[in-house]
DNA sequence: AGAATATTGCTATATAAGATAGCTATAAAT
DNA sequence: ATTTATAGCTATCTTATATAGCAATATTCT
């Protein structure tokens, strides 16, 4: 039997979503993983380098990550040495990227530029500005 | 500090796909956890209701769900009643829905109609049009 | 027909992401 | 000053998916 049967998901937006997040984050993933970091690890990274001396808290809060799944992820970009911790009070800690944190930062951020231009040089010409508007969309009206 | 510091990855589109599809997804969980299915169980089910008769197989290269994940999957709707197998030769079985499963997926197919009205009801007019296309772009364009 | 190969469905186990519950110390609010 | 909220943390659980391999059967090739 060929597998051309017609997918009666093929239809449905929702599975198209999944789908092609999917897709989306395992290519992501593989081009990450040259720097031995996930994606998690880069947006982190992300962060801290725009906004040095940012706290856990407040990343976890706008990336959505708990804090006891800050800890170790934080621990070990540390042990790394890629990220430090600079004491604000005595509970809270700025996060400041190393030398050595900023030098793979160069390369993370020509990795996502990368994938962002392939990501969106898939998608056909008429379709393309449509996306990220639509998506943010979805995103932010979520309940 | 208040939250409205700029998030670097606002501007991503890798990343408003990876949001935008965890916080859909998370929703049509939640809508189908009354039936007691989860997504995955739901478009196993589209499957054989689409083509009763399919194999176990066919649906795994379709969806991409690995035969040894497959497995539990279709026991555990199978002991809830709601698909059987019909011996097509000395190693494939063709799955059908029971009565049950016909029922539950009057059901589970409104649940999934009504999320997917209410997501594509979240994105702007202008842009609603090329959430699909743009999707199955990423997706069927992924090596 | 016989031999080699591929497919189907399966078991058992590993990995990895993320969620839950709860705790201590500190800071902020009343 | 007392209460409440926040920051960071530990330990553990859940869940989804991946890996490795197997036996029986079907298919393909010579």
């Amino acid at each position: 039997m060929a597998d051309d049967v017609t997918d009666p998901l093929e239809i449905r937006p929702g599975y198209q979503l999944k789908r092609a997040a999917a897709a989306a984050m395992s290519d992501l993933n593989d081009r990450l993983s040259v720097l031995d970091l996930r994606q998690v690890d880069a947006s982190v990274m992300l962060m801290i380098q725009a906004e040095p001396n940012v706290i856990a808290s407040h990343i976890g809060r706008v990336l959505d990550i708990k804090s006891a799944n800050m800890v170790p992820l934080l621990r070990r970009l540390e042990e790394r040495g890629l990220i430090e911790k600079v004491p604000l009070d005595g509970k809270s800690h700025g996060l400041h990227l190393t030398a050595a944190g900023e030098t793979i930062m160069i390369e993370a951020n020509a990795i996502l530029d990368r994938f962002e231009t392939d990501l969106m040089e898939r998608i056909p010409a008429e379709h393309r500005e449509h996306l990220a508007p639509a998506l943010r969309a979805i995103w932010h009206s979520d309940t």
